[in-house]
DNA sequence: TAGGTTTACGAAAACGTAATAGTGTTGAAA
DNA sequence: TTTCAACACTATTACGTTTTCGTAAACCTA
């Protein structure tokens, strides 16, 4: 490089080491004071601005390149008022569904240049709200959400409120709430547990369980709606003692088992994959043989389905694909903000991801 | 609130709109062009400063509750030359280890007022290098990584090098490399897969066979080593033909199953959950029973192996531990190298995580 | 040669904060 | 009365950018 040799090159011995050797972090500031010009002048140089000669703009690229120059990120985002980068919240992040969604949301994020800070609430009220806050204060453009459980139960979402208030755009998903307004990617719990429950039906069932969780989560309830709208539709019995609702995972198959005793029952629509893998489970110990004796039906379609014996029917809930929207919905607010600042037409929309059965072998 | 009525309200119509019903973040500016009083002023009364009178501190703190200050991430990051953000970069996050262990991340990061930003290789060299690069320039404070699959193929570590040099600290986990000094987080994957296959050694079983994956993947390395040596050790024949090397996860089950055509074989060894879920699978199809005629121990327990058809036997790998113990290695290096301003000797540690055997249905 | 237009650069402001270094007023000690 | 400290506050700088505005010098034109 014979760059270095010029005659603007009053580098010490030190900085040379620091530099060559270590290669730290140049700024503006210091690739100006070496080559004796202006910050300004570098800036624009770099940015190949007409403004400034050619000899002295290649100079400037040269030397910058050579000390692999890299804009600051931060100082960037103080300048621009964005940081692009979006925030997650969820529940959980050791968990099939929210992971794949995570995944979706990264890959609509990667391209078109934002990053992902992810924050977990582990389900509770206050450590959803202590992240919100946290990332609300410039650290991020928007948010993509879905709900604790916790939350969901207190129906307290003033911090929710409070983050839109302050014009920052937030898309929820899965588990949402129909006291905020804003834009929202869910599939359509009702009918997509109506659906499972009718092919249950098809396939000549009568007597179907339903295994699924406390009431004030939100898809819980559509599912189980979805479920009892099925049997009244086809003239089956709603019989309140074939709906079990989970508290506690751990003891599920407890639970479950003492469901199976009454022989009758010819089909279990779970609401999870755990609950029908415990299901099924329960059901061999009893001597049932699954889908003879008993069909199952999982929402959710994640790995356990998949690789269980019997593999197991689901309802299909891509979260690749929620999450791939929701980035999409929330990068064009983003954007769309950034030209009007501002347009106070708040259309917002609620996209409802389309989901299928996955006809595997717990079914016949 | 009276406050808003002193003399010093100046805000027009359009302010107060905004701040009233909108809440927009305010700045300390703003505050102080409200009170008129100085911006110096204003910080100073917030964090107590003894210099400000009483009546002013209390005034302007007052002020502040009520339109909600906080200040500004950005600008505190840029201020202070750090985030207080952790960059991770894994391949992959549908994935139970990968995703465990990020669990285990965020909740030290948490406890110790970090967020974390995660990016994803998806196992490709590119992806790594361009989100190293994003996130070297100002981001965040440190790394906390997995190597891509093509990385360790390659054996390019420029990226990772580069931004050690820069004095970034980075912390390794599992997929690590020997060619970078830095932190290191990983289990002893030879001795664990010893540990597992003396285990099946004990139990009676002769002619074991070992399904990994192919070569490049250090940690797959490893773990055939540590079942080579058990064999030998054991005094037991290797056979080249017992040890199976997966390319395409999809066509796993073809494979293993030409494999137990060879019906002598009375054990499998797996180096992860899908391929031991499949071998069972594949021994059933056969006729084989699990653990009678085959016996199945995976490597990484996780949700699979929990709850499979007979459950399967693995060898706990725990990422939440990991995931622990790489956060806190990192962070100690954050604030140290905070007080000390590069303390020039690098005591770089690799942490050994403990493993163990978790027996289920698959082995007896 | 006066006036105007390029050319090539620099100064300064702004983003939001915190800390250091002032500054002016008051009151008390010398 | 002078001096000096205490008090209560403000100005300035710095973090790293980008951008708007400004301005010398050189060149061109009538």
């Amino acid at each position: 490089m014979s760059l270095i040799k010029t005659k603007h090159t009053f580098i010490t011995k030190i900085t040379i080491i620091s530099f060559i050797i270590m290669k730290r972090k140049v700024t503006l500031k210091q690739i100006a004071k070496e080559l004796d010009v202006s910050i300004s002048t570098v800036s624009k140089s770099l940015r190949n601005s007409l403004e400034i000669g050619e000899e002295t703009r290649l100079k400037v690229q040269a030397f910058a390149k050579f000390y692999n120059y890299k804009p600051n990120n931060i100082a960037l985002s103080l300048k621009n008022r964005k940081t692009k980068t979006i925030g997650i919240i969820i529940p959980e992040i050791v968990h099939y569904f929210f992971s794949t969604v995570i995944n979706g949301i990264e890959q609509v994020a990667n391209e078109n240049g934002y990053s992902v800070i992810i924050c977990l609430s582990d389900d509770s009220f206050d450590k959803e709200v202590r992240n919100m806050e946290m990332l609300a204060n410039g650290s991020i453009d928007g948010f993509i959400m879905s709900l604790s459980k916790e939350t969901q139960l207190k129906g307290d979402f003033h911090h929710i409120t409070e983050v839109i208030n302050q014009g920052m755009p937030v898309v929820m998903f899965d588990r949402v709430t129909s006291e905020i307004l804003c834009d929202k990617v869910i599939i359509d719990d009702k009918s997509a547990a109506y659906e499972a429950v009718q092919s249950l039906i098809d396939k000549g069932r009568k007597k179907i369980a339903l295994v699924t969780t406390v009431d004030y989560v939100s898809v819980g309830k559509l599912r189980t709606d979805g479920y009892t709208k099925a049997l009244l539709d086809n003239g089956l019995p709603f019989n309140e003692n074939l709906i079990i609702k989970i508290e506690d995972v751990d003891t599920c198959e407890v639970i479950i088992g003492q469901l199976l005793e009454d022989k009758a029952i010819d089909a279990v629509f779970a609401v999870n994959e755990l609950f029908a893998v415990t299901s099924i489970k329960a059901a061999n110990k009893m001597g049932l043989n699954v889908p003879n004796d008993l069909a199952v039906i999982a929402f959710t379609d994640g790995i356990i389905s998949k690789y269980s014996t019997p593999t197991i029917t689901t309802v299909s809930q891509s979260g690749k694909k929620m999450g791939n929207k929701a980035a999409k919905m929330l990068i064009e607010r983003l954007e769309l903000e950034h030209e009007d600042d501002e347009e106070e037409e708040e259309n917002y929309k609620t996209e409802v991801i389309e989901t299928h059965l996955v006809e595997r072998e717990s079914t016949n």
